[in-house]
DNA sequence: CTGTATCCTTGGCGATACTG
DNA sequence: CAGTATCGCCAAGGATACAG
């Protein structure tokens, strides 16, 4: 998403900052991976089983975006089998309540469209 | 946004209902129509210069998609020139409490990176 | 003033196979 | 288990010109 202000076009002066937030977490799948992190830390396959239909390589795309926007913090286990926890920095916990906002309206355009 | 389902690919089976939403206002440009909108019903060329830089296929584009999905109500007013007014219908007014959470984050969201 | 019509580019995403 | 490596598609947008 967000193709605009690709190439040599001014920004819009005086705009609201949702696309800032939007670009974290409007892409597919993204909503759902904060979702479910949001409820608990969960590892990789963990998520992998939740959200089913991810593709591994979207998964680690999503979540590298997302630990670099310093939403989610990631932490090797030294375990064997190794195993990575994923989980949201209190940045990330800051989005809770757009999301939950989000969910609101989102149950009611579905309700409305069956 | 949300390309994923595109093919056979069988959708989650109990997940949270945000992309219903994030298809009506995910759009580039989509949140800061509403945004004006949810201001004031205003006319196509306002859009177009509240929007700095969106071209008028896209505008034309987004609004024919918002009304479609009911969000936004389209009046064409008989004067000369002719002008066109529209304005956020009462569905349209329930996307505004996401609408405001979303751009609360994105102040901060903002803050932070600056 | 309010749009349409074209053409083109891009990057998000899917699918699949492979690795430490 | 937790990813990486490739390859390719295609719809969303951008640019520009034109129309009622």
């Amino acid at each position: 998403m967000l193709k605009q202000r690709k190439n040599n076009v001014e920004p819009p002066p005086e705009e609201c900052p949702i696309n800032e937030c939007l670009s974290v977490i409007g892409g597919a799948w993204t909503p759902n991976i904060i979702w479910y992190l949001s409820a608990q830390p969960r590892r990789f396959s963990e998520l992998r089983n939740d959200i089913h239909g991810i593709s591994p390589k979207v998964l680690t795309d999503r979540l590298k975006k997302l630990e670099s926007d310093g939403v989610v913090h990631r932490e090797v286990m030294s375990t064997s089998p190794p195993s990575v926890e994923y989980s949201l920095t209190e940045l990330g916990k800051e989005l809770k309540p757009a999301i939950d906002a989000i969910v609101d309206v989102g149950k009611r355009l579905k309700d409305i469209k069956e």
